[in-house]
DNA sequence: CCGCTCCGGCGGCTAAGGCAGAAGCCTTA
């Protein structure tokens, strides 16, 4: 584990035992505030450890965390977070990620039943001894055995390009609904982050008892846990979704679905506030306060200093019926959800013009049955050519992927000269003959390069020894930038979401290095990898780096995974004149061919 | 604990729903 994965994991833990032992609630913020900016970084905090000053200019992190930080880095070791591990149990941190226990009640069950874990709250629930606690009755009871068996069958966030699926459905089935005038999803789905906790329908509509009732009903559902006037919340099988496969053993069951009525007037403001993240919307209510405002689900208002929230007393919003208008009654631009991070999306003249899908005119990483695809290669190219792309460059695995049918280099020249023989008959999308190549775990190249040389693309990814430590992996991804054929380096970090970490390379010297080298660095679409990950991109983006974004095809349906890639690529500020993808093929074609002398 | 602002001290978002317990707490988002 990185150094910085090591504070990360460690303020995290901090923060939530700190919460148990009933903490200040802001000190327990500033170390998960600490947590995920240390997550966001892209450069090893071990590198300025010892300098105090250094760290403290890192927004997020003050005194008292950057003395955490350096004797971490001094000793291996952070006093206070050794003296928590000591004062509360281990097992306890998972009973807090029950749904419906927060900090008061498994702080109440841990001093009073002696709960450690979720043994021991299955335990007291049993005997009937959780009762005895205050505010704790038959129906809560109820609902927490329900919660046990939701975390031990879902365990962990959905994939976006799961969930995704599932809200547009969702979105489409309440629209049809009689009397529904808009619907929309927002969340963390909305934001396009590469996992979802569960998801956020909106809607507006003139007969809120019929959307209930439909929402309530939806097929899959398995649970109804909210049904109020504003609010419904539900509990939807997966049953019958595949993704098992990828997934693993702990793919999500079930998911969590919330829909809200707003009122027509409202919508914008709702959107908003259900969009987030939490983050962007704390700065925005603080700026909104700082201007004498207050900025709540339903608009924004003068604020007047009474308790009563301003909707309930028929006060008049400033805005409120869409997002645009709030942000420009905040004086800022309107914002795209993807970047809503509280990375500093406030704080800049203008937001850049984020890249669309409909700008991506290329894609630079195929496979066909000649390796483990399943299209063949007039397969692929129609499929490209129905995309509207102008070119599509086969880029089939190379011979140490044996199980994954990697070709040695007299395959590759056959498949080269079938390349040239269809190029004779197709039309409208220029195929090139490329390669993803591995890059071995000592950062040289499955083929050598009088070979690479030959080819008209070269991806180099990295596919074994993925667990090798940071500073290996480092130097391995440092060597294949410099070499000279290589174009785009491929899913950087190797990783699987949810199921594999990956690589942990130092992440600014491979983005100085490919920026050095001419390389653009690779979004992989598949929303089972997302690598660069959007920090990396966005540091990418800073220092001026190429980013490719490819669906690493191995079947038709593959194609759409280009959404989840662009989404990762908006979230990294990326525009479209740094993304090869988008460039015309002139100029795409002069950049891959520059690197032949 | 952080950040702002004046260098030590203070303030740091907002609402709804559910439940338990009869007004308010806890949790979630």
């Amino acid at each position: 584990m990185s150094f910085n994965d090591e504070l990360v994991r460690r303020f995290e833990q901090m923060a939530q035992m700190l919460e148990l032992t009933g903490a200040n609630p802001f000190r327990v913020n500033a170390h998960a505030r600490a947590a995920r900016t240390i997550d966001d970084l892209t450069s090893d905090l071990g590198e300025i450890a010892g300098d105090a000053k250094a760290l403290i200019a890192i927004p997020g992190i003050g005194k008292g965390i950057a003395e955490k930080i350096g004797e971490f880095a001094e000793t291996g070791k952070i006093g206070e977070h050794l003296d928590l591990l000591a004062e509360v149990p281990a097992g306890l941190l998972r009973v807090l990620e029950v749904p419906g226990l927060g900090p008061k009640k498994v702080a109440l069950l841990w001093k009073d039943l002696g709960v450690e874990d979720i043994d021991g709250l299955k335990r007291v629930i049993a005997d009937g001894s959780i009762l005895g606690l205050p505010r704790m009755g038959a129906k809560t009871v109820e609902n927490l055995i329900a919660s046990i068996a939701f975390m031990e069958s879902s365990g962990q966030r959905l994939h976006l390009g799961i969930a995704a699926p599932i809200a547009e459905a969702i979105v489409e089935r309440m629209e049809s609904v009689k009397g529904v005038k808009r619907a929309a999803y927002a969340g963390s789905l909305r934001r396009g982050r590469e996992t979802i906790g569960d998801i956020d329908v909106l809607i507006t509509t003139g007969d809120p008892d019929g959307a209930r009732e439909a929402f309530t009903t939806m097929p899959g559902m398995t649970e109804v846990l909210a049904k109020g006037e504003s609010k419904s919340s539900v509990r939807l099988s997966l049953e019958g979704i595949d993704h098992a496969r990828w997934g693993g053993d702990g793919a999500a069951a079930q998911v969590q679905v919330d829909l809200r009525i707003v009122p027509e007037a409202s919508w914008g403001a709702a959107l908003m506030y259900f969009s987030g993240s939490k983050e962007h919307n704390v700065r925005l209510r603080e700026r909104a306060q700082k201007q004498g405002l207050t900025l709540n689900e339903y608009g924004l208002y003068p604020e007047d200093g009474e308790d009563e929230p301003p909707q309930k007393r028929g006060v008049k919003a400033k805005a409120g019926k869409t997002e645009e208008d709030i942000y420009a009654a905040l004086g800022l631009a309107w914002v795209p959800p993807e970047i809503r991070e509280d990375r500093g999306e406030l704080d800049v003249e203008q937001t850049p013009r984020l890249i669309e899908a409909g700008d991506i005119r290329a894609e630079l990483h195929a496979h066909t049955t000649a390796s483990d695809g399943s299209m063949s290669l007039e397969e692929l190219v129609a499929e490209a050519k129905a995309r509207k792309f102008h070119t599509i460059a086969v880029t089939d695995h190379s011979k140490s992927s044996a199980q994954a049918g990697g070709l040695d280099e007299t395959r590759l020249r056959a498949q080269r000269a079938q390349i040239e023989a269809l190029r004779e008959t197709t039309t409208g999308i220029e195929i090139l003959c490329g390669c993803e190549v591995d890059i071995l775990g000592d950062g040289s190249l499955d083929y050598d390069d009088g070979f690479l040389a030959e080819l008209d693309v070269v991806v180099a990814s990295p596919h074994v020894a993925l667990s090798q430590e940071p500073k290996k992996a480092t130097a391995r991804l440092l060597k294949a930038i410099e070499n000279p054929y290589v174009h785009v380096l491929g899913h950087p970090t190797g990783r699987l979401i949810n199921r594999r970490k990956g690589l942990e390379p130092a992440m600014d010297e491979i983005i100085a290095a490919a920026v050095e080298h001419d390389v653009a660095l690779e979004i992989n679409a598949h929303w089972m990898r997302l690598d660069l990950r959007d920090t990396h991109v966005r540091a990418a983006v800073e220092a001026g780096a190429k980013i490719a974004i490819d669906c690493d095809d191995h079947a038709p349906g593959d194609f759409d995974n280009l959404v989840y890639g662009v989404l990762t690529g908006r979230r990294g500020w990326l525009t479209p004149e740094l993304c090869v993808n988008t460039w015309t093929k002139a100029k795409l074609h002069k950049w891959l061919r520059s690197k032949h002398g």
